[in-house]
RNA sequence: GCGGGGGUUGCCGAGCGGAAAAGGCGCAGGGCUUAAGACCCUGUCCCGUAGGGGUCCGCGGGUUCGAAUCCCGCCCCCCGCACCA
């Protein structure tokens, strides 16, 4: 019904270039929102986000802020390539999610087989969506992460950082398919997805009298001071050189070894049995133990070679147990109890052999209780006293400085196995380049700035700080995908996360570049140091082939617009790209550059289902705007949920709304342009009711609070003027010029419509409402209450009798008045004096007493009853009077601000 | 496990020391209508032939004149823990 209204006012907007944003005299507010990845059509997710970023647009633009609001798009990467590849290869399911989810007409997807067609096609639906919705955003800076200026950008931006020192080479393990020799994704496994990549200790046993070293895989290197033994399965493993060292390990593990990076080469095999009954050396403890076959090996599980902890490893107790060999087990933790541990919780859960599969949940539950509340006792040396969980890591440090142990990667649960069918190992990549986001300096600069900022919602601001601190290295560059090269080492590419982090400062650049007065070419080094980092003179800017006219230009806009006031964003993007976000800008720019507030939206889910681009469900913007139009869509999705809390798309709550909104436009219509009558009691109280939603919403706008804002806005407001209408109110129109402009920033195409009723100017540059003390009216609101509870009560009453003609209404006496206002002044016993003085009857005191609390001081009580005596007789279809003529009893039950009510 | 968030009436959700607890949705009844829809009104924890009473906010304790709201313990749910956008 509003789609020809939508499309005439982004029409009239576009043309008139409100959105259009330049540097001016007044007060600038930069607000972005992540740019959307072109893999498929915008969905409800980014119809969330951006619609949050674009009622705060608009609402700081009303406030009389010069608004900055661009958006742009994102390719770089794998998905994208995989996506092509997928469509090429006329993939079934890629078919069926991109036709049924993404609707794209199956004639057009099929010809979607590269990676510049897919941009092309969704660069271009989603342009058409953006519009549809009306977003308030400044075109002339869209981009695309492909263009070439924008790898000019990427290059310098990494040049930058390699300078700082923050971009270095290291290796790292990663998920690989043999058969494909690549990482494998997530979304390319056949099993798996849950597995993760664990660190095993490998442990260096030495045996006597020999070169050969038995590596021992074991999660709990501290308890190395607890070996009594070792355990090899009795099969065959093989003896490797590994590094210069004579290893021996299982077959698989052999090779496994080979992704490690690692020197390694078969010498032989062996059969384990040769080995049982002789005895290596325990590292650090230099104890000489024996070496015993044990079935609950599992050779392809890290080495396939295991140290025995008897007192502290539930399978090593139970193995030593079932093989009945003499050995003690040796207590190296304590925790609550002066036992073995091993022991106690394997009699506790009745385990029996090494096969009983609880042995597994026996090892985890001793795992956590030693590794959280377990003490290193005396005999460990030098960390004796420590808690367990700080000297895992300090054993394992100094196994690996004096090498008598190395790592060894394995997955967390197997198998994994590719979508080629083939088995994947844990791979060391080395030579890779990383962003150094562990450098304790970077971290804490950023930090630093963290408290500066504002978190939206403000508890977030923890989670951040948690965050920064268990950030990693990053790998940032790859082999394969759209993107930029590393420009110092061109075989890489920068991964697509890596070079998302500063590009909110590229919209400065990207209205010149799109206008053609800066080529791809004038980027230069010095060009872009010296408009973003102060750094050298306009003279070495100048080096790019730009006018010194232009540069000046570029320079004094990007002072005006940065640093970045609001990014709003999901919640999806603060493990990562919200962070990174935080450490480029602290790595790169001055302080008075940095961010300032981040807010944080949760997911949208379709009918309780989750949403996903590439299996579906999914519901596209396009659809949605197809089916509801931009407003409805709008004012749902803000009123759907609040901050990050998850919204559920349902089609049956959407629908309401349009019902809704149909009304308030047909309410305005009518309202809007009527004369003027006289202002009456009911009419203050419709101004004093608006003026609290006025605050209330501003004050939920100023902290993004939208659900509030719209439910306020919106649904509460609508309920007074339902009220007013109901109540005989003939002045509507004088809250509608405020109402019209409260509802824009959330639907601005009705209000747009309506403005113009009255208007000329566009409502989405007028002046946001301001609240006003002097319209608050307490008294109004406090006989509009009244006037409420009265009719509810007489409602009540009537209930109880039949066949009701008549409704008398019986107001307090003088003297209850009186001594109401005496009680609220004075206190209670004080108006109980007054009133025997008076020579009240006794028991009516008492009376009078017992409810006073229930009774409530309403100015010309029997005057406002007289005025509303139509409406009353309107509601309740009886016949309605002021009347003394009620019986004795019921007269005693009248109070102030509680008339007594009688139906007959 | 670590970190962050959360458990409120049929559902979604507000409230965060003094109201059976905003608002939306759903459901029921009434009005309007030739009818359906839309719209308007009423009800929607239990009891009640006079506007009243009782019970209630994951579970169990405690503080308080008073707790959904504060404190302690327990149970349960969601999200992140990456190299993927």
């Amino acid at each position: 019904m509003f789609a020809e209204i939508e499309e005439k006012w982004q029409k009239a907007w576009e043309s008139a270039k409100i959105f259009e944003a330049e540097p001016n005299e007044k007060k600038k507010f930069f607000l972005t929102v992540p740019y959307p990845y072109l893999n498929g059509n915008l969905h409800a997710g980014h119809t969330r986000t951006f619609t949050i970023g674009d009622a705060f647009a608009r609402y700081m633009r009303m406030k009389g802020y010069n608004v900055l609001f661009p958006l742009g798009f994102h390719v770089t990467g794998t998905p994208i390539i995989g996506l092509a590849e997928l469509i090429a290869k006329r993939d079934e399911k890629t078919i069926e999610v991109y036709t049924k989810f993404h609707d794209v007409p199956l004639e057009e997807l099929l010809n979607l087989t590269t990676p510049e067609k897919i941009v092309d096609y969704f660069a271009k639906e989603a342009l058409n969506a953006l519009r549809r919705i009306g977003y308030s955003i400044d075109w002339r800076r869209t981009f695309t992460t492909t263009d070439e200026a924008y790898k000019r950008f990427i290059e310098w931006q990494f040049w930058r950082l390699r300078e700082l020192g923050l971009v270095e080479k290291g290796s790292h393990p990663v998920r690989y398919c043999p058969n494909d020799q690549n990482p494998v994704e997530d979304h390319d496994l056949l099993h798996g997805d849950e597995a993760s990549i664990v660190e095993f200790t490998v442990i260096k046993f030495k045996l006597e009298e020999s070169d050969l070293i038995f590596p021992c895989a074991t999660l709990r290197p501290e308890t190395v001071f607890g070996v009594t033994n070792i355990w090899l399965k009795p099969v065959k493993y093989v003896i490797a050189s590994v590094n210069g060292e004579k290893w021996v390990v299982s077959k698989e593990a052999f090779e496994k070894l080979g992704y490690m990076d690692k020197k390694v080469e078969l010498l032989g095999e062996v059969d384990a049995n040769e080995f049982f009954g002789k005895k290596v050396i325990v590292p650090l403890v230099g104890r000489s133990v024996q070496i015993l076959p044990a079935n609950f090996v599992d050779t392809d599980n890290a080495t396939g070679v295991v140290m025995s902890v008897p007192a502290h490893a539930p399978y090593d107790y139970v193995a030593i147990k079932e093989l009945g060999a003499e050995i003690e087990p040796i207590v190296i933790i304590r925790t609550d109890s002066n036992g073995i541990p091993a022991k106690e919780i394997v009699e506790e859960l009745g385990i029996q052999s090494q096969k009983d599969p609880e042995l597994e949940k026996a090892t985890k539950l001793l795992y956590k209780k030693e590794f959280h509340r377990g003490v290193m006792l005396e005999n460990t040396g030098k960390f004796a006293g420590m808690m367990v969980s700080e000297a895992k890591e300090l054993v394992e440090k100094e196994l690996i400085k004096s090498n008598l142990a190395d790592v060894f990667y394995e997955f967390s649960e197997k198998p994994v196995v590719c979508r080629c069918g083939t088995k994947c190992v844990v791979k060391v990549v080395k030579d890779q380049w990383f962003l150094n986001y562990s450098n304790e300096d970077w971290k804490k600069k950023v930090l630093e700035h963290l408290d500066e900022m504002t978190i939206i919602p403000d508890y977030y601001k923890e989670e951040f700080r948690n965050k920064i601190n268990w950030l990693k290295d990053k790998a940032c560059a790859r082999r394969k995908g759209l993107g930029t090269k590393i420009p110092w080492d061109r075989e890489w590419l920068i991964e697509s996360l890596s070079d998302s982090t500063i590009y909110m400062c590229y919209y400065i650049l990207a209205k010149f570049i799109n206008s053609g007065m800066i080529k791809a070419e004038n980027l230069t080094m010095e060009f872009l140091d010296y408009v973003f980092l102060n750094r050298g003179s306009i003279e070495d800017a100048k080096s790019s082939g730009l006018s010194e006219e232009v540069i000046r230009k570029v320079k004094e806009e990007f002072e005006y617009w940065y640093p970045v006031d609001l990014r709003s964003s999901g919640k999806d993007l603060v493990a990562n790209h919200l962070l990174f976000y935080l450490f480029h800008h602290v790595a790169l720019f001055e302080k008075r550059y940095l961010p300032r507030a981040i807010a944080v939206n949760g997911y949208v889910s379709l009918e309780g289902q989750k949403m996903s681009k590439s299996k579906g469900p999914l519901l596209t913007m396009k659809k949605a705007l197809e089916k509801y139009g931009a407003d409805v869509t709008r004012l749902y999705i803000l009123h759907s949920a609040e901050y990050e809390s998850d919204a559920d798309w349902r089609a049956k709550e959407i629908e309401g709304l349009v019902a809704n909104l149909e009304r308030f436009f047909n309410l305005v219509k009518e309202h809007y342009l009527r004369e003027k009558e006289e202002i009456t009691v009911l009419d203050k109280w419709l101004v004093s009711r608006f003026n609290r939603a006025v605050k209330e919403v501003r004050e939920a706008m100023d902290k993004l609070q939208t659900r509030r804002a719209v439910n306020s806005a919106f649904f509460e407001v609508m309920n007074d003027v339902r009220w007013y209408l109901r109540r005989g109110g003939k002045n509507l129109a004088l809250i509608l010029d405020d109402w019209i402009k409260l509802l824009a920033p959330f639907a601005p195409h009705i209000c747009e419509e309506l403005w113009h009723l009255k208007h000329d100017s566009f409502v989405s540059l007028e002046r946001y409402p301001e609240f006003d003390e002097s319209k608050i009216d307490e008294d109004a609101e406090k006989a509009e209450q009244f006037i409420e509870k009265l009719l509810e009560d007489i409602k009540e009453v009537r209930k109880f009798v039949e066949n009701a003609k008549e409704v008398r209404i019986f107001v307090a006496e003088d003297w209850k008045q009186d001594a109401l206002r005496i009680a609220l002044e004075k206190g209670l016993s004080e108006a109980m004096k007054e009133l025997s003085k008076h020579g009240i009857d006794k028991a009516d005191i008492a009376n009078f007493a017992k409810r006073f609390k229930s009774a409530e001081l309403i100015k010309n009580e029997r005057e406002l009853i007289e005025s509303s005596i139509e409406f009353f007789e309107r509601e309740t279809q009886l016949k309605v009077s002021l009347s003394s003529e009620i019986p004795e009893e019921k007269k005693k039950s009248a109070m102030p601000g509680k008339p007594a009510i009688y139906v007959c």
